[in-house]
DNA sequence: ACGAATCTGGACGATCTATTCCGGATATAC
DNA sequence: GTATATCCGGAATAGATCGTCCAGATTCGT
């Protein structure tokens, strides 16, 4: 039976519902999840709210009913892909050669962002709204953060190499894959690569500082909301 | 006078005439360039028009009149800037060290994007409609592959370096860019640091074969067009 | 100075997207 | 089976932006 005054805590605070929905919103609630997730993967984060809610065969207001945000959709469409991002570094870490456990990382990471149009940008975003997606993010961090300690104590990643650097990189490529993703897939590879090469120590030559992390986690709050439309009217 | 030249024609036909325009008509010209330039530069390549005009003290008739798509109006507010970019590629294969040259020339465009928004993303498009503008971006072209040739042939770039790669460059530059200019500004010459790094010959290990050219070009041809919206309904 | 060619600005209609509203349908508790 | 809280879908509202049209102003040749 559905307990109504127990902390159901499906999605650990969820913003919207506290007890438990009912079993024809949940349905929709999946779908319109997995609707999401087709389409920002194949088109970007910026497609009208009705399509999603057309490809989930829904009404719009049942869209918003759910995710009042289109920051809230987004967060719960990627949710498990982040998780699918903390567990690949868990399972690098499992790799007993520490540099290739880090470079198989970044491989893998770039890869996901490469299959998925929507998923490239949402890794270089935040959304403080949903707990569980940032706590996914902080397990993926926390996990490259322990790769790159075993890559530098073997002595084959720079040492100025530093957490930031892997944001640096998820922009950068996700700027590959825009540009290239339709008449040049696979240059992402390529790009890759050569970053890979930049973060051996074997070529370390001195770098420009690299951003405060507090200064790299407000970069990352491109969250969707300032990032529609700043634009005010000027002159 | 800024431009008479020109056969009528061009098929669709700028509607743009051939003639010499009217003194007005030239004067507001240029105050749209100037306008475009600014307001680009600030707030990226899709502000509304509207925008532009007025900031130009124009109607929008005036400014759809000289430019009537986007397209047009990006090509000539940055056709400047692009011939700028040539002109430091020129200046770079003067420079005496091969190596220097080249690195000093990357840092330089990486620079010129991160002042300038718009033009950022436009040196990841072309406008085939504009003749001046792509004459600008070939001479530019040209000048780097003789960077890269005189960088190879003194053994400091690795010799599987591409005219290519630095489209790749450009469009990584740029996802670094829209990610961090507001934030953390500068992370971008971290960026650059570690991609010439990547270029030296002494760090040199196998890369993933890069795009053909013309698939590269193909995938620069994301011009203002296609580029704004395809999406068709689906389901 | 004068007329014709050219140019101008703002209003207008069309399109697209976001967001809300509400009568009716459905699931659940008893 | 029925009452009712919950949920649904599509219509309607609202706002932004695009691109065009045209009555009137300006420039230029003579």
């Amino acid at each position: 039976m559905a307990q109504k005054a127990g902390p159901a805590e499906t999605g650990a605070g969820r913003a919207v519902p506290c007890r438990a929905l009912r079993a024809d919103a949940e349905r929709n609630r999946q779908r319109l999840i997995a609707a999401a997730r087709e389409v920002f993967a194949e088109r970007g984060l910026d497609v009208p709210i009705e399509d999603i809610a057309r490809h989930a065969g829904v009404g719009v207001a049942t869209l918003y009913r759910r995710f009042p945000t289109r920051g809230d959709l987004i967060a719960g469409a990627f949710e498990a892909k982040m998780a699918a991002c903390a567990d690949a570094g868990a399972c690098a870490l499992a790799d007993p050669d520490p540099w290739a456990g880090f470079c198989g990382y970044i491989e893998r990471v770039c890869a996901m962002q490469a299959e998925d149009r929507g998923f490239a940008n949402v890794l270089t975003m935040t959304f403080p709204a949903d707990k569980h997606f940032e706590a996914e993010r902080d397990r993926a961090y926390q996990g490259f953060i322990e790769l790159v300690r075993r890559a530098q104590a073997a002595g084959r990643l720079r040492t100025d190499f530093v957490g930031e650097d892997l944001a640096m990189l998820l922009m950068a490529n996700a700027g590959v894959i825009a540009g290239t993703a339709d008449a040049a897939p696979g240059t992402w590879r390529r790009f890759a690569a050569y970053m890979i090469q930049a973060f051996s120590a074997d070529a370390a030559a001195p770098l420009p500082s690299p951003p405060a992390p507090a200064v790299m986690y407000r970069a990352l709050l491109h969250l969707y909301q300032a990032g529609t439309r700043d634009q005010r009217r000027s002159d």
